[in-house]
DNA sequence: ATGACTGCAAACCGTTTGCATACTG
DNA sequence: CAGTATGCAAACGGTTTGCAGTCAT
């Protein structure tokens, strides 16, 4: 909650109106919002807010581990608030995205052992059509 | 091999030279190249090849699914002539793109009974450092 | 011969950057 | 008061589009 604040303040960032605002509008959706939608709904309140000002904010958010980036291939980066890592699923119709808590499929281990990298990190994404639309895609 | 081809004219497109330039050098490769390295490859032996061609005819061959895109989340698409699913690890220091064959994790009946989607394609990415980067990263 | 394909250039769109002004601490 | 953050506009880079000329069938 005010974690934000006090992640912020001990990495010596300002706290900032636009700020806490950027990260509510994350922390209150499961949308997993992209940063036009995000700079869509702030506009309602801070009619000066600029996109500027949302892109500079997530990186700070991002590079703080207080929100993570999500990829899902349209073009555009969408943004989570829950960092801890879980897969996702995209509707392939309506371009929805959703949380997929698939319980622990954690293969960093296993990766690393095949591959000889160094794993830091896992992604997985499903593809495919949500409740609504797989009516009309038979 | 030849497969291009007959797939090609099977659905109607045209066979050129520059198609089939493309997928091949997609076909020899394992490094996952982007749009602009296909495209720096095949100039030296197309002095006219235009990136517009290169990215009609992977549009092409993505329909067909002759080959599959990958995000890894650069701000360009990767593209791949295997197109059997497997994960791909991403290094976080040089950005190389390696396959990563883990064996069966399809995790798409589980994920089709526990999100109501119909699933229809899975991605698995894992980010670290490469054997060669991670000497460098402690 | 005809219709699809190529290749150039311009348009597009998400993201980044520079800079003057405003505000936090 | 000092220095960071905001917000505007311009720049950027990957991708898409329109169109005239070319080529595969």
């Amino acid at each position: 909650m005010d974690n934000v604040i006090s992640v912020l303040k001990k990495n010596g960032y300002k706290i900032t109106p636009q700020r806490i605002a950027i990260y509510n509008v994350l922390k209150d959706t499961k949308e997993h919002p992209c940063v036009d939608s995000i700079y869509n709904k702030l506009r309602l309140v801070f009619p000066t807010m600029s996109l500027a000002t949302v892109y500079k904010s997530l990186e700070v958010f991002k590079s703080l581990e207080l929100i993570q980036e999500l990829n899902v291939g349209e073009g555009s980066f969408r943004y989570d608030a829950n960092t801890i890592r879980h897969p996702h699923v995209i509707c392939l119709e309506c371009g929805k995205v959703d949380d997929a808590e698939l319980g622990n499929i954690d293969f960093m281990e296993q990766a690393e052992a095949l591959t000889g990298y160094k794993i830091m990190k896992q992604q997985v994404y499903f593809y495919g059509y949500c409740p609504k639309c797989r009516k009309s895609h038979t």
